[in-house]
DNA sequence: GGAACGATTGAT
DNA sequence: TCAATCGTTCCT
């Protein structure tokens, strides 16, 4: 049996995610994303996120709903995973109240569970080529479309609760990836963890106060 | 029906 | 810096 284990107490609420989207991306961080698949249990610890919310040109929800993003617009908690560049898949979780579409992209995770799995899954050796990056964490994890839509508040893929990040841990900057609403400081990471997205890096670091 | 475009990654 | 690769969305 694995090290990481968590009760149904320690399993992020609804309430938790039924809320304005950009606390729940910036308290996201610190949370642990456990999937407990039939190849066993990974885990990682949450490190990057990015919130896209109405109004918002870079959402997918910016037009409204379409077969694709329909999960957006759904009950809070769920998975949106969504396919892209004809080769990658990207995990986020719904927030807002339903019909709002509004969600959270997990960009990077700190491995803490199932290492090896993870590894086989990735073809990769190192630590921060297996979740630092929003598709690489989607293959890791053994995350598949079928979840699309998924309860987060159930077995076998939940978010947990971990450990207190204090603001000053937390860097705001501008997303990664995209060209409309690229001025946004919608990014949220874990200041110094070293298993933040490689693009993420580079881009400008606008910390500040939020 | 057709075309442009990615919330990316890995190799060059 | 650039190719890979294809579903989704929007236009005709």
């Amino acid at each position: 049996m694995s090290g990481l284990y968590h009760r149904k107490k320690d399993i992020l609420p609804l309430s938790f995610y039924a809320r304005d989207t950009v606390p729940v991306a910036r308290e996201l961080l610190g949370k642990v994303l456990v999937h407990n698949s039939a190849e066993g249990l990974t885990a990682g610890l949450i490190a990057e996120t990015e919130a896209y919310i109405q109004g918002d040109p870079a959402c997918h929800a910016y037009r409204g709903m379409t077969p694709r993003n329909r999960a957006m617009f759904g009950p809070p908690g769920r998975a949106y995973i969504y396919f892209t560049y004809g080769m990658h898949h990207c995990f986020n979780v719904v927030t807002a109240a339903p019909g709002i579409g509004e969600a959270v992209l997990i960009r990077a995770l700190e491995p803490l569970e199932g290492i090896d799995i993870m590894r086989k899954r990735r073809g990769r050796q190192r630590l921060r080529e297996l979740c630092s990056g929003p598709a690489r964490l989607v293959q890791a994890m053994g995350l598949e479309p079928a979840m699309y839509g998924h309860d987060l508040t159930e077995e076998p893929l939940v978010l947990i609760n971990w450990t207190p990040v204090s603001e000053e841990e937390v860097a705001v900057t501008t997303r990664v990836g995209i060209s409309s609403g690229a001025d946004l400081p919608l990014r949220f990471y874990l200041r110094g963890n070293e298993y933040i997205s490689k693009k993420g890096e580079t881009s400008g670091e606008n910390t500040g106060n939020l």
